[in-house]
DNA sequence: CTGACTTTGACCTTTCCTGACCTTAATTAA
DNA sequence: TTAATTAAGGTCAGGAAAGGTCAAAGTCAG
């Protein structure tokens, strides 16, 4: 928390998320960079090293003409950590039988319905049947990740 | 949404889409484009981007006096159709972009509810990554027709 | 001094906008 | 009835306007 630029652009857009009754804000790459006075990637490196997924942030941008970066804040944070501990449990493999646990945790935790959950379980187990026996734990976690991230968004 | 010219245009032509009960509009290019203080061609450019056919939209024309645009909202009249479209669309291989175009136009059509359709698109559009991409096409194509599988069944 | 974090800049990809030039259809003049 | 004119829309390439990536250089606590 010293007073260097990637901290200050940090607390910026912090403070722009939490008066954003959505938590969900556009900047404009270039402006940002101009008003810190920096060089545009380095908005980059702060939504990187900032906002990235397991702290509970999703980014999204546009290129072109008219282009934006919007950053939301994910919400459902009943655990501080919840969103680092998915990313954890997942890694980039996962077996099924752990990938039914968290399922089950997730509902027991109140942050999935039970519908959801089967039909998370659905979606999954039937997407990678097809996949070569090896591949599936890996193809497994980045499906659930996924899902799991779009599930517990907004 | 940017608020592009683009976007903007596009928004402009959906709405009437919308409010027409055929989803069939006409208009006259260079009004249009007066309309929208823009060269004619960005008409097309619109058009081209925002409403081909892979997205569900007919777009024809009639050059000369009195000439005319006309776009027009595809609609799956069948559940034969849709799945023939389905498999069609999706063969054994496809991009991301058209994945993504294929669940818009599920959702516009009312056959995917929003919240199916963001778990789905959450997938679509990020899951694959992870993966080499010389794969991805395919896997993404196995992966959604998997789920739409799964999820259509209901 | 070293390793982690930060900052920068060169180069890349995607998306958008414009203008010059082309084609087609309807209307009007000969 | 033709031929010329006018009134549409179509194409394409180039430039501009974003944002993305990556690696090298800088900084700083320990």
């Amino acid at each position: 928390m010293g007073g260097s630029m990637a901290d200050l652009i940090e607390a910026y857009l912090k403070e722009l998320l939490r008066d954003n009754p959505h938590g969900i804000i556009e900047i404009r790459r270039r402006e940002l960079a101009d008003q810190f006075r920096c060089v545009p990637s380095q908005i980059n490196y702060v939504l990187e090293t900032r906002f990235p997924f397991e702290k509970g942030y999703l980014v999204e941008s546009r290129r072109g003409g008219g282009g934006y970066i919007r950053i939301m804040r994910l919400q459902w944070r009943t655990e501080r950590d919840l969103f680092a501990e998915i990313a954890e449990l997942i890694s980039d493999a996962i077996s099924a039988q752990r990938a039914e646990e968290l399922l089950i945790r997730l509902v027991e935790a109140r942050i999935l319905e039970e519908r959801e959950a089967i039909m998370l379980r659905g979606l999954v187990e039937q997407s990678i049947t097809s996949i070569e026996p090896e591949m599936q734990d890996r193809l497994r976690a980045t499906l659930l990740r996924n899902l799991l991230i779009v599930t517990l968004r907004r």
